[in-house]
DNA sequence: AGTCACCTGATT
DNA sequence: AATCAGGTGACT
C-alpha cells in the first residue's frame, strides 16, 4: 500500500482516535515483526507523526514506535482488541479495550522501541521531507551531481527526498519530462526545478486523493481522483502525448514512462 | 548497479 | 509453475 501519501494519511487516521488510554500488552505473532514490543507497556501514546515512509507513535516517558508498513502494511485501531483481522501481525492493546494494530497480509511490515535520543541516529539515512524547507531546487540539483545513477533510482532513493516509491518517483519523473533512465547527474538546472516541483505537486494531489478515500489496492482506479500518468498503463495511450507508455526494469523494479515526453 | 531475502497473495 | 506487487537492507 503505502508511499509517503498513504502513510501521511495513516497519521492522520489515527491522530483523530486520540486521546489514547495507556497499553497495557504488546503482542505479535512472529517475533520479527515487533522488536522491544514491552517497551511500550505503561506508556501512553501522545502524538503520532510520520518521517518519510516511517510512522512514529510518541509514547509517554521518551520513547517512540516506529513503523514502518513496507509493502502491504497498514495501522488500524481496532475497537476490541479480542478482534484482530487476520492480517494482524503485531498490536498494542489499550486499557479501555481498543488496540493499535499493525494489519499485513505479506507480513513484510516492523514495529520497533527506541528512546528519543536514537531518533536521529534511526533516521540518518533519510533525506529532506517534501514539504519542508529544506527540501528545495538547490538541494535536489546538489544531490543530483553527486550521484552516477539513473534518474529514477536516485529519486527513489530515501536519502534524496523522503517517501517517494515506485509509483510517485515515475509520476514525479513523467510530470517534469525526465528520462528515468538518464543519470541524475546530467539533469539540467531548469530540469532538476521542475522536477522539485513535480514531486510536490505529485504527492500533494496523492495525499488530497487518498485523503478522499479513492486508493486502492493495485493503486488508482481509472477516472479515480488522482490521475495517474504512467504508473501500471504499459502499453496505454500516453495521456500527454498519444504515444504509448512503456515499462523498463530497473534496479528489479517496473518503471514506467513515455519515451516520447519523457527525455 | 544488480540480485537475494524477507513474506503472502493475485494474476498469467 | 512462473511472475508480479506502492519497500528496504544486505549482499555481490
Amino acid at each position: 500500500m503505502p508511499e509517503l501519501p498513504e502513510v501521511e494519511c495513516v497519521a492522520e487516521r489515527l491522530r483523530a482516535a486520540a486521546p489514547w488510554a495507556r497499553i497495557v500488552r504488546a503482542g505479535q505473532f512472529r517475533p520479527s515483526t515487533m522488536q522491544d514490543g514491552r517497551m511500550a507497556v505503561g506508556r501512553r501514546i501522545d502524538g503520532v507523526e510520520r518521517r518519510g515512509k516511517n510512522l512514529l507513535l510518541r509514547l509517554s516517558g521518551g520513547w517512540f514506535a516506529r513503523v514502518h508498513l513496507r509493502m502491504t502494511g497498514d495501522l488500524l485501531v481496532l475497537a476490541d482488541a479480542r478482534l484482530r483481522p487476520e492480517t494482524v501481525r503485531a498490536w498494542f492493546e489499550l486499557e479501555d479495550g481498543r488496540a493499535v494494530a499493525l494489519d499485513d497480509p505479506r507480513a513484510l511490515g516492523r514495529i520497533s522501541l527506541h528512546k528519543e535520543q536514537e531518533e536521529a541516529e534511526l533516521f540518518r539515512s533519510l533525506g529532506p521531507e517534501p514539504f519542508s524547507p529544506e527540501f528545495t531546487p538547490e538541494a535536489l540539483e546538489a544531490s543530483a551531481r553527486a550521484t552516477e545513477r539513473a534518474a529514477k533510482i536516485w529519486l527513489m532513493d530515501q536519502r534524496t527526498v523522503a517517501g517517494l516509491g515506485n509509483i510517485y518517483a515515475a509520476e514525479a519523473l513523467f510530470e517534469a519530462g525526465i528520462d528515468p533512465r538518464r543519470p541524475a547527474r546530467r539533469l539540467s538546472r531548469a530540469r532538476l526545478g521542475r522536477l522539485h516541483g513535480a514531486v510536490r505537486e505529485v504527492l500533494s494531489l496523492a495525499i488530497e486523493s487518498v485523503r478522499a478515500g479513492y486508493a486502492r489496492p493495485g493503486g488508482f482506479a481509472e477516472g479515480e481522483f488522482y490521475p495517474v500518468a504512467v504508473y501500471g498503463r504499459e502499453g496505454e495511450p500516453c495521456r500527454r502525448c498519444g504515444g504509448t507508455v512503456k515499462r523498463i526494469r530497473q534496479g528489479g523494479r517496473s518503471t514506467y514512462y513515455c519515451p516520447k515526453c519523457q527525455k
